[in-house]
RNA sequence: GCCAAAGUGGCGGAAUGGCAGACGCGCUGGACUCAAAAUCCAGUGCCCGCAAGGGCGUGUGGGUUCGACUCCCACCUUUGGUACCA
């Protein structure tokens, strides 16, 4: 066995140790990273060791160029599942951890990846998330500075004379209000059966995802982090960076940044109306609205399309809106209460999912459209997000069409004002009659001063006037929203927070950062963890011990909630550089000349949520001035799924693989029933059983196979069905190889005669620095499938000369090895080399030698190729012509025919254009 | 609905606008063998033809070009993602 002996060199030798600043003498550093697993009870699956092929590879190449290469791997190791885990076996989630951890170690090494091995950790690890809770303290020590647009320590924030004047409390509270990690009331997903909130993605109508349990969304005190505050940055930045344009999009859309105006619509008299205007006019467009009082109410709107407001023929706010209660008549009292307790039951993802039925109720009160001066009903209903924008909505039926489908199902009147640039008059028809909905942009009509202005045109003009007059004002806003940070879960990282509380031992509103010195604030032994079904996290059940702290004669208790799993994936690439950094989460210097990260391999499924809360932690250490890049990620290349053959009845159920007959034909049938079958490609799934274990791949092929398959199957990005007949192949390719060069008859590994200290002959040495050049592009360029490729030819070549050199088949064991690790370091032993491979120089190419003396020119007459003439390489044009012409067949066919046109194309073709 | 990626032999897939199908799987034939496996050699897009050769071929329809898998337009299909964001 091969792979575990060269394992174990590896390991022994600490060959893939990287130094702890990059090699001033050498070509560079590389810092190549893994998304780092979630180590599950299942182990790996085929998924991990594409990417980690990948990046193997990638580092493997480079180290013999010469770079340094910083390669690490770790765990991602707190969450719900090993909780869940936990609790079912009654076991301390830290002990499974550690013992899956182990698990993937061992699989890890199985694959003969070149990390190094001394800068693991884990998320979990008491020493890891001591930082991870030292950079939240940095989130909490920092406020954003929309003048500087940076991060800044709170103590640098300005305080108004107003809450000056009100005492040291209302500083404080202040302060607490502008931080980056605060504290505030949201709805959450509550799962009483779960004991725990869940993420919106958990929740599927309503119900839990895992256990099909009932969840509310009850109002909890949570922290959150100010991401909004980087929403412009990180949208900016994402130019800067070499990631795939989809996922560029996908951010750019998650932040979803749109601009428009804001307008405020008054809730009064329409006799009052001028008198309002004009008091506007006067005082200008309030940057915030008075909390509701008295009888002047006003509804402030968000909108991207200003330029129809003469349109607005309606208004919509959401259930939760503070004017609900205040503006809605008594008469119909009754139905709005009813109708917003429904919609309080709902999750968003219930309110926006299922059937798109728009729903709603008339509160019966009137606002002004400010620009018509007429009066349009408020309505209320669910499918405007209070969440987003002002939680209201100028409604313009016309054009946009959600509030086209409302306005119909409400008979609620219908204005035109903006007409399409080009459209026939049946169109134009139909949207004059109401009948269908233009959401398009156009030319203003109807629109007073805005009539006959290109939409764009009417929204400056729009926003000008709104803004003279005090009613309105240019605005933009956000999908993105603020990032809910704290979990009711007991394994996560504790906050390094304290609540003071007052003499009854009740918290009195007054938070305190753990000291920096005082972390890591590990968590407490639990001898009960499970869900109470109370919204009060476990960690509320620990010792008093734990709980309380004293602390300059007050009494304080730990805050109890603990931080989401993506905490410790933020920054766990800044502590491969530096892991057992003492003093610091990373040191400076290493920071510095290792960082950013070169490449990224990993999942799509991390587009937004991962590498956006990544990129915004790392915003802010830039701006505190701890790391020394705006972003972290350079490249990011994101591999493809792997799936796997499965099998479907004529009805369209999926069939257990197990159920399944291949016969000799390739006709598929089911075992029992005989029923033919279709074969698809799903993903791998236990109920399909067609999950493909990693590990038994490599106990039947060997780890190199398994490595050199999955590069092989296709295009790294591409999603991909696997195939056993594949690895079958790739394996026979590794031992063709190994014939090349061992002779199979001996015990030992004896060199076959064949190999000769000779040089390469011309055509020889073609090939090897043809093959040479090949693989280093396609490597370079992440193109495995085709590296591969060469190298089977040059295999294939090789194995029809009778006379092998030495140096020839060392150049294949060098552009073999980043690839298939084992085997070419035993082969290399073999050709009489002592030390690993790893470090040997990459081997060179001459690209005058990868050239042909004479090439096979195609000829083609009209496009269509005819006939093929040979020529010396690199020959001129007219050479080439002339040639083309004087070629016999091509001659016959063109006899009697007139030449309109040559085109000749240097070592490439002819073509005639004739009559 | 919207967004993205992709449609090439029996299958996975190759092809800076210039010989479509590299490489692998599968299949066919041959060598070796008592036989089988393994290995090696040859062939393998489809159609016509004994052959030489010819015709047709990269989802569909159009376009640009001497020349299109590749560029442009429209459409169809598949796979991901996303969902009332005003």
């Amino acid at each position: 066995m091969i792979e575990p002996k060269w394992q174990r060199y590896w390991d022994v030798n600490k060959t893939f140790r990287c130094p702890e600043l990059p090699d001033p003498n050498g070509a560079g550093k590389l810092y190549v990273l893994d998304m780092f697993p979630y180590p599950s009870g299942a182990g790996l699956h085929v998924g991990h060791p594409e990417g980690y092929t990948a990046t193997d590879i990638y580092c493997r190449y480079w180290r013999m160029r010469g770079k340094s290469v910083l390669h690490p791997m770790g765990y991602d190791a707190f969450g719900l599942p090993a909780e869940e885990y936990a609790i079912r076996t009654n076991t301390p989630p830290r002990k499974s951890t550690e013992a899956n951890i182990a698990n993937f170690t061992r699989q890890l090494k199985m694959l003969g990846f070149s990390y190094d091995w001394d800068r693991v950790l884990a998320t979990t690890d008491v020493e890891y998330f001591r930082w991870t809770q030292w950079i939240f303290l940095v989130l909490f020590d920092t406020w954003y500075d929309p003048e500087t647009k940076k991060g800044r320590p709170i103590s640098e924030l300005p305080i108004p004379q107003e809450v000056q004047a009100r005492g040291d409390d209302a500083v404080e509270r202040y302060r607490d209000s502008q931080r980056l990690a605060y504290q505030d009331d949201a709805l959450v997903n509550w799962c009483p059966a779960l004991g725990t909130v869940l993420a919106n993605e958990e929740v599927i109508d309503g119900r839990s995802e895992r256990g099909d349990h009932p969840v509310q969304r009850i109002p909890l005190r949570q922290w959150m982090l100010r991401i909004t505050a980087y929403a412009d940055r990180l949208l900016g930045d994402l130019d800067s960076l070499d990631w795939p344009a989809g996922i560029k999009k996908l951010q750019a859309d998650w932040i979803g940044r749109s601009s428009g105006a804001e307008v405020d619509f008054p809730v009064i008299d329409p006799a009052s109306f001028a008198q309002w205007k004009q008091s506007r006019s006067a005082s200008g467009f309030p940057r915030e609205l008075k909390r509701p009082d008295g009888e002047e109410h006003v509804l402030r709107i968000y909108t991207t399309r200003p330029d129809t407001l003469y349109g607005a023929t309606y208004m919509v706010i959401a259930p939760e809106h503070p004017l609900v209660k205040t503006i809605t008549t008594p008469e119909q009292m009754r139905s709005v209460e009813a109708y917003c307790e429904a919609a309080a039951f709902k999750s968003d993802r219930d309110r926006t999912e299922g059937d798109k039925k728009k729903t709603g109720v008339f509160t019966g009160a009137y606002a002004i459209n400010p620009v018509t001066g007429l009066p349009i009903p408020i309505w209320i209903a669910d499918y405007v997000l209070i969440s987003y924008g002002t939680g209201a909505i100028m409604a313009v039926p016309a054009h946009d069409t959600r509030d086209y489908e409302f306005a119909k199902t409400y008979g609620l009147s219908i204005v035109q004002v903006v007409r399409p640039d080009s459209a026939t008059d049946e169109e134009l028809n139909a949207i004059e009659r109401g009948e269908v909905c233009f959401a398009g942009y156009g030319i203003s009509i109807q629109s007073g001063s805005l009539t006959g202005l290109a939409s764009q045109d009417a929204k400056t003009r729009i926003i000008a006037e709104l803004t003279k007059y005090g009613l309105g004002r240019e605005a933009v806003n956000y999908k993105l929203r603020d990032w809910l940070f704290s979990r009711q879960r007991f394994w996560g990282e504790p906050f390094p927070i304290l609540h003071e509380l007052d003499a009854d031992g009740k918290p009195n509103g007054r938070i305190r950062a753990v000291s920096p010195s005082d972390l890591p604030v590990d968590l407490p032994h639990l001898e009960d963890f499970k869900p109470h079904g109370r919204p009060e996290p476990p960690l509320a059940k620990a010792d008093d011990s734990w709980l309380y702290v004293t602390l300059d004669g007050k009494r304080y208790r730990r805050e109890t909630n603990t931080m989401p799993q993506w905490a410790g994936s933020c920054w766990y690439y800044l502590r491969f550089i530096s892991p057992r950094a003492d003093g610091a989460f990373v040191d400076r210097e290493q920071e510095a000349a290792w960082m950013p990260v070169d490449l990224y391999i990993g999942g799509a499924e991390h587009a937004v949520l991962h590498l956006l809360y990544a990129r915004f932690w790392h915003k802010v250490l830039y701006d505190r001035g701890y790391v020394s890049h705006t972003e972290p990620f350079q490249k990011l290349v994101n591999q493809g799924m792997i799936l796997s053959y499965a099998f479907r009845d004529q009805r369209g159920a999926l069939i257990s693989s197990d159920q399944v007959i291949e016969q000799e034909d390739g006709e598929v049938r089911h075992r029992e029933t005989g029923e033919p079958l279709e074969k698809i490609v799903a993903k791998m799934s236990k109920s399909l059983k067609n999950v493909i274990d990693p590990e038994g791949v490599v106990q039947e092929y060997g780890a190199d196979s398994l490595r050199l398959y999955e590069m092989f199957m296709g295009p790294l990005e591409a999603t991909k069905p696997w195939s056993m007949q594949g690895v079958n192949g790739v394996r026979n390719f590794l031992d063709r190889v190994w014939r090349l060069i061992i002779d199979s008859r001996a015990e030992e590994n004896l060199l076959v005669d064949s190999i000769s200290d000779a040089p390469p002959t011309p055509d020889q040495n073609r090939v090897i620095h043809l093959t040479t050049q090949a693989v280093t592009r396609d490597i370079e360029a992440l193109s495995f499938n085709t590296a591969i490729a060469r190298l089977m030819e040059f295999v294939n070549f090789f194995t029809k000369e009778t006379v092998r050199p030495r140096s020839a088949m060392e150049t294949l064991v060098l552009l073999l090895s980043p690839l298939a690790p084992h085997l070419a370091e035993e082969l290399w032993q073999a050709l009489g080399h002592s030390e690993s491979l790893a470090y040997h120089p990459w081997p060179a190419y001459d690209e005058a030698l990868t050239k042909l003396s004479e090439i096979e020119v195609p000829l083609q007459i009209n496009g269509k190729l005819r006939a093929k003439v040979v020529v010396p390489a690199g020959c001129a044009e007219a050479d080439l012509e002339h040639a083309a012409r004087n070629h016999d067949r091509l001659q016959e066919l063109l006899g009697g025919k007139s030449i309109v046109k040559v085109i000749v194309v240097k070592d490439r073709m002819v073509n005639f254009v004739v009559k």
